[in-house]
DNA sequence: ACGTCAACTTAATCATTGTTAGCGTGTCTC
DNA sequence: GAGACACGCTAACAATGATTAAGTTGACGT
């Protein structure tokens, strides 16, 4: 319930949703379940038959290397609201495993529920599709951040994001949230060592653009964060749109 | 409708369609448009009001950076058979532009028969959903080849993927293809210089991996070319699977 | 044939990032 | 409280890639 609700506020901050269609996720019958830091909520497998959402924590798309089993890449970072692995249900597989980042809750929902929305709910079914779609823009974005920013702007790229994301959705406020990633994990995530990471992370302290102490962050120059950044937040598509 | 037989042997290589849902795409009203080397096919604006498939030729999805106008980021390549900005369909506007890469023509199908196909060919919305989602993997592939891989091996991953893309649809065969970017566009999609791509083709010309001269590439040795970029197709989704 | 231009190529130097190593701190266990 | 461990932090050095500069090639027009 409490889970549909965020995802709700998730569809809501896009585009209008009827009575029908919010009727329709609130009847969604879903599985709780919780997770410790690290532990898997979507294996690597092929012919999985839910899907889940996040309802509090995060969760990250990790990427094993060919032939570095001990290496990986963090490709997506979800936060609550976020209806995590639809790809599960559209596609023959993943070739990835989604992990708990921190310890976190989530909603599972079973295929057929799915089915059920795309052969009768198409409005609901188009804004399912555009949730994956912003995931896509999001993926893009940090191409653009990889490619054109380097360490402490490539940083403070991904703190503006998650920042944005995690107060669309009321889930963070007065700049101040919870980012429960090791410094080795954002290595993963910006393609850097963890060193590299570390000197990145006192650079941002450095010149007063945020405090953070283990996983509390809070950012105290926000349109300095943003402009080192050039953070621009068109790609999460906030704005509301009927489609 | 020659365009539309490239989308329909698309999806047929990862599901198999019904006479029904063929006959839906068959019966798709397009609009054949030519374009120049760096012509614009899709701007960046909102309320877009159709889609398009590529048929010939190559697209790319360039972002341009904010503050730096001269400089772009390509996070995307589109092939024949690729339904290029289904995402203008289902978001509220594109963050980035879609370009011809050299002599490319596309088709254009208007957003109301999309609209139509959503309301009453679910399985059909269900495989456009993939379409877009197959990207969105691909982009996940571009982000762990950036994380992990340097120079040599970060291009081979390139040409790997375009090879298998281009051949899944028929339009390559024997190891040859024509890859009409130039060195600085590749720099611009691997996130290197122009001078260090061209570093990397050269390396790769050396360990005889492949010819390459101008636009004309032939992989002299595919298992080489592929245990350096460390390549595995899984991510195309190539398997056939019913969604 | 000649000039022009864009792309490709190479080399030298500089900046960014990785690697190795080691130290400090907090937590957990015994 | 001692030891072990994971994480954060820092420094010195090595590797990778960017930048600047300049030479080569081929296509094109005159």
């Amino acid at each position: 319930m409490a889970i549909t609700e965020y995802f709700i506020r998730y569809l809501q901050r896009r585009d209008t949703l009827s009575e029908i269609d919010l009727n329709r996720l609130r009847l969604l019958k879903t599985d709780k379940q919780s997770f410790g830091a690290g532990e898997v909520i979507v294996p690597i497998e092929r012919n999985v038959t839910r899907s889940c959402m996040i309802l509090r924590g995060m969760a990250g798309r990790s990427h094993p290397l060919v032939g570095r089993p001990d290496e990986r890449v963090i490709t997506a970072l979800h936060v609550p609201g976020d209806f995590v692995d639809l790809h599960g249900f559209v596609l023959a597989g993943l070739e990835h495993e989604v992990l708990a980042v921190g310890p976190t809750e989530v909603e599972f929902v079973d295929h057929s529920e799915l089915i059920d929305i795309t052969e009768n709910f198409p409005h609901l079914t188009r804004l399912m599709w555009m949730a994956t779609l912003i995931d896509a823009a999001i993926h893009r974005q940090w191409l653009v951040a990889a490619a054109s920013l380097r360490s402490s702007a490539h940083l403070a790229h991904l703190l503006c994001e998650i920042y944005i994301r995690l107060n669309a959705v009321g889930a963070a406020s007065n700049f101040q949230f919870s980012l429960p990633l090791l410094q080795r994990e954002l290595a993963d995530i910006l393609g850097y060592s963890s060193i590299h990471v570390n000197r990145a992370v006192r650079d941002l302290r450095d010149r007063g653009f945020v405090r953070w102490t283990g996983s509390d962050i809070t950012i105290l120059n926000w349109d300095g964060l943003a402009r080192l950044a050039r953070f621009d937040s068109t790609y999460l598509d906030l704005e509301r749109h009927s489609r």
